[in-house]
DNA sequence: TTCCGGTGCTGAAAGGTTTTAGCACTGACG
DNA sequence: CGTCAGTGCTAAAACCTTTCAGCACCGGAA
């Protein structure tokens, strides 16, 4: 018993008795191509009848073009909610029917040439590199004529970049706290003099204190006090909160600079046995999976992971998108850490 | 000024004055095709001039063989700490030369049919289907001669199977609570009596309490208590670990059935003012992030997600794997939570 | 001389698709 | 009757690779 082969366009032709031709015209219906009623009927007919599909690499080898996009990083995919940003990419990458070839490269150079040589010699219509901070990416030169998107990060050889909305983010978390009554308590978790001005560490960190402060200056506020820690870790969050606790400092409210020092900050106050929100009030950025666990759950700006997947894998397919950085709101995640002080 | 092209195998072959069929030879290093040694040294240095790299699709359509595999999952690439499977498999592919192509269902069928009828049209080598959850899945008939491995989850008509060894683990974790000191004091947080018997919800989690049972049996151990909580999120734990410790059993710790559950069983216990691991201790199952977050760290069998998608893709690539389950350890991720009573 | 095996290489087919150029026929128009 | 536009369809080339079959030559053996 012979292995059934995948059906062919010849085929559908001979079953419908008319040539591989006029089969190719009627399944991708070329406009312009005048076929009987009958035949095209015949001919749907045929393919319904053997399930035909066209073989994508013959097609491919054809057209020059292989419906399949290339997402290399560095270690997304991987790593945390930023994976989301795949979800958004499969997402748009599935309703125009493309595929999505993805690999990691952990900051190797070498890996990451690797990937692109992988992509290139599969012929992918466009290559989408994503990063896990938001930062400048060094990369080999692109293959001739290829499309390239970057996402979470930014590139001088690749004009399209698409970033979340750090200024608003920082303006509209501060805003929040504002408007909540906090004013000289509010007390800022996090600093970041190195990567303010170190692209190669993040190009928007620093606008999301730009926004933070823009609030800050409009209100006339000045903060109870700015922790200055390393990284941004839930161990810094607690010894950077402890600090300014310990301080004596009058302070309402905590403005953590991501989720993850929130959570440190709420273990050190725990240990002073205070409560959010009722002793103090935490705000926060990024909408990490522990801003939910938390209880009560952290009100935070969500980086909108999913909705950049989505955009990046749309500007890379629109024949002319409109150069430079396509800025992603970061929605307000609103929950129980911040008290009304009116 | 002309688009430089890829250079071709014909390129190759004018630029070395030889015909095509030996620049594929030389360059495939074919055994038994015998060319002098100046022709195989000019190929090469024709092939290194020009940058010559062999056109994937033309060489697919002539070998019916991609050198791609694709990984269909529910939600696996987008959720948190299972993506780790991604990078096995990722890494395993790198090794060998595959691209990777992914798709995620989100449960549903009709995207299932999608994805599996995309990768057989891009002609993958194989298909590893992957789960958020090891249960039993549905899936439409494979196209015939597709190979196949599925990863946290089972299929009756894919006979290998890759799976965490949750029996194994169980017993791993009790066994440490036992060594530590612990007995009758040990109150269990979670239950799954629908679960254990639902293969379509899991089939390897009745085997973690397997374990856990193996070990108490063993060691002629009761449990303090055990709390029934619907889910295994933190506000179920929450819930679970206040009911146990609101009874006033004599616990002296807590196995909990996830860390998310861990999580919620020590907001409990702060809110009672109970701290870990000196009041009480505290083990877990999955190495979800937040054990590591949490102060103390949490003690835990971790999830191998990344050894299992690496483990899945040697066995897809593998010409003969042997059929069944493929278990791999869970390995005990030993941290602070847990205080020796000896 | 013929035959033969070995050496070094190549022509052409095949794989499945899209697309260009064009064939054969009909009916209308001059 | 010749021409011409339109209609319905097809042959063949092209995309780039791998591989089968075989060519031309040479030296040695019969």
């Amino acid at each position: 018993m012979a292995v059934t082969k995948r059906p062919t366009l010849a085929d559908v032709a001979a079953r419908a008795g008319l040539s591989k031709t006029a089969v190719s015209l009627v399944l991708n219906n070329r406009p312009g191509s005048r076929l009987s009623a009958d035949a095209v009927a015949r001919i749907h007919e045929a393919a319904r009848d053997l399930n035909y599909r066209p073989n994508a690499q013959a097609r491919s080898l054809r057209l020059g073009t292989t419906g399949t996009v290339g997402f290399i990083s560095d270690d997304v995919t991987v790593t945390r909610f930023a994976s989301a940003m795949i979800r958004g990419l499969l997402d748009a990458a599935d309703e125009s029917d493309r595929g999505v070839l993805i690999a990691e490269t952990f900051n190797h150079p070498k890996q990451l040439g690797k990937a692109m040589e992988a992509m290139a010699d599969r012929q992918v219509d466009g290559l989408i590199f994503g990063a896990l901070s938001a930062r400048l990416i060094d990369l080999p030169p692109l293959p001739e004529g290829m499309r390239a998107v970057t996402v979470n990060c930014v590139n001088p050889d690749i004009p399209v970049a698409v970033l979340p909305s750090e200024e608003e983010a920082g303006y509209a978390v501060t805003r929040h706290l504002l408007d909540a009554g906090h004013r000289d308590g509010i007390a800022i978790i996090g600093n970041a003099p190195v990567a303010r001005t170190t692209p190669r560490i993040s190009v928007t960190i620093g606008r999301r204190f730009d926004g933070i402060h823009r609030a800050l200056d409009e209100a006339g506020v000045t903060p109870a006090a700015v922790a200055d820690i390393e990284e941004w870790e839930p161990w810094n969050g607690y010894d950077g909160a402890k600090a300014v606790l310990d301080s004596g400092a009058p302070v309402t409210a905590l403005l953590c600079l991501n989720d993850r020092v929130a959570f440190g900050a709420q273990q050190a106050m725990q240990e002073k046995g205070l409560r959010v929100p009722d002793d103090l009030s935490i705000a926060s950025f990024d909408d990490d999976q522990i801003a939910a666990y938390l209880r009560p759950g952290l009100t935070t700006a969500r980086l909108p992971y999913l909705e950049m997947g989505r955009r990046a894998l749309e500007l890379l397919l629109d024949p002319d998108p409109t150069p430079g950085e396509h800025l992603v709101q970061m929605p307000l995640q609103v929950r129980g850490s911040i008290r009304s002080l009116t």
